[in-house]
DNA sequence: AAGCTTCTTGACTGAATGGTCAAACTTGAT
DNA sequence: ATCAAGTTTGACCATTCAGTCAAGAAGCTT
């Protein structure tokens, strides 16, 4: 019945590794950075295409020209997030200094609340609307990650090489406290006073936090 | 040039306090208890009165006559929830012992997160946006009360009854370690099981946490 | 400069969205 | 039972939204 549909050129968007110009990277690039900021404030739903095109300034079939959705441009920042964010935790050293190995994971946390706080918000975001964009890769690739390192963390704790606390809600109060900062951040400056950067004394108090916390 | 027009029947949702039938009362509480979950979850512009009617298991016609618009409703949302949003930390008393005192802080704000996680993804959600519908809360009465208590907590390092932290970060820690339990539950859920309530051994390790922490 | 490819956009479409309205249905006081 | 007030909703409207398309503009290769 369906008649043998003739081989299409496919867009740059699409799927296939395609050779992509000049032109093309530097585009992608510039949607994906305006997309970031609109998705990272608003959430998927509430943002539009308008919007992610006028803060790109493009316009918006442009934007479709280069991404076959709106689906795929948040799809390909999510990918490109979710490919860095377990790197500081994937680092922490069984081998190591239990303090210093936990110390660096906060610290490294900490730079990249300073350093992607539009990141930190989308991921925020994608939370609180339950995940349904991240579910396999929290179910699968965190989860791992985190059963792997709790083992470390329990490991040191019997050795009493550090407190004995749970080595889970560790890691989350470090996601916890760090994340804070980028993603409250208008909170932070508001009650701090606009002088301020949020992340102001958040390493010295970190430090002294978890040097106290871990202390056999 | 403009006609007088007749005074006109106030709709029950307006904003005079009209007296509320029982319908009215219970019909309200519907709406506002489906909007906090649509609200909550995708955020003021990713919820649709659509979906909201769904949830209530009214007509959107009939959501509107209750509320005079989507704006309406998330404002009286706001008002609640920032009307009790800090009494957890009015309660604090400079007068008490100051472990006692922090500790109550903290296990009251966790309780909020427990009883209330709805409440605390819309505040949470409010902020990701840059806070443009809290920002004469945050920064006259959240602040006024921040900074008082933040002078007490000093007041209390200063006279070596606690440890010497920064008031400021030690107020922010309890935020971000509660609220993580509220807004962050699915990736906590996925990561330890769907067995455990997210919070299990929160109350254990926070305590152990600021035990620690302000130990002088 | 010619000719081909890549890039760009104005004008459009169908669906979704916030909101209106008049007509119909309930409720409660008499 | 009656009637006015309170409540509910189907049909509708203007706007916004994601996405399409054909035609034009800009790059690239020769």
């Amino acid at each position: 019945m369906t008649a043998p549909r003739p081989p299409i050129a496919e867009k740059p968007g699409s799927a296939r590794k395609a050779p992509r110009s000049r032109i093309q990277t530097r585009n992608r690039q510039i949607i994906l950075d305006a997309a970031l900021e609109v998705f990272s404030t608003h959430g998927f739903r509430g943002a539009t295409l308008d919007q992610i095109a006028a803060q790109a300034g493009l316009s918006k079939p442009n934007l479709l020209y280069y991404f076959d959705s709106k689906d795929a441009i948040h799809q390909e920042l999510l990918t490109r997030l979710l490919h860095t964010w377990l790197d500081p935790l994937r680092i922490l050293d069984a081998q190591g200094d239990p303090q210093t190995e936990i110390m660096a994971y906060m610290r490294r946390k900490l730079q990249m609340s300073q350093d992607f706080p539009r990141e930190s918000r989308l991921f925020a975001n994608e939370i609180l609307q339950g995940a349904p964009r991240m579910e396999s890769f929290i179910r699968n690739d965190l989860r791992a990650l985190v059963d792997e390192k709790a083992r470390h963390l329990q490991a040191w704790a019997d050795a009493g090489r550090i407190a004995r606390i749970d080595p889970y809600h560790l890691i989350f109060s470090i996601w916890a406290l760090t994340q804070h900062y980028a993603d409250f951040a208008p909170q932070i400056s508001m009650i701090r006073g606009e002088g301020h950067d949020p992340t102001d004394g958040a390493e010295v108090f970190l430090e002294h936090l978890y040097t106290r916390l871990l202390a056999p």
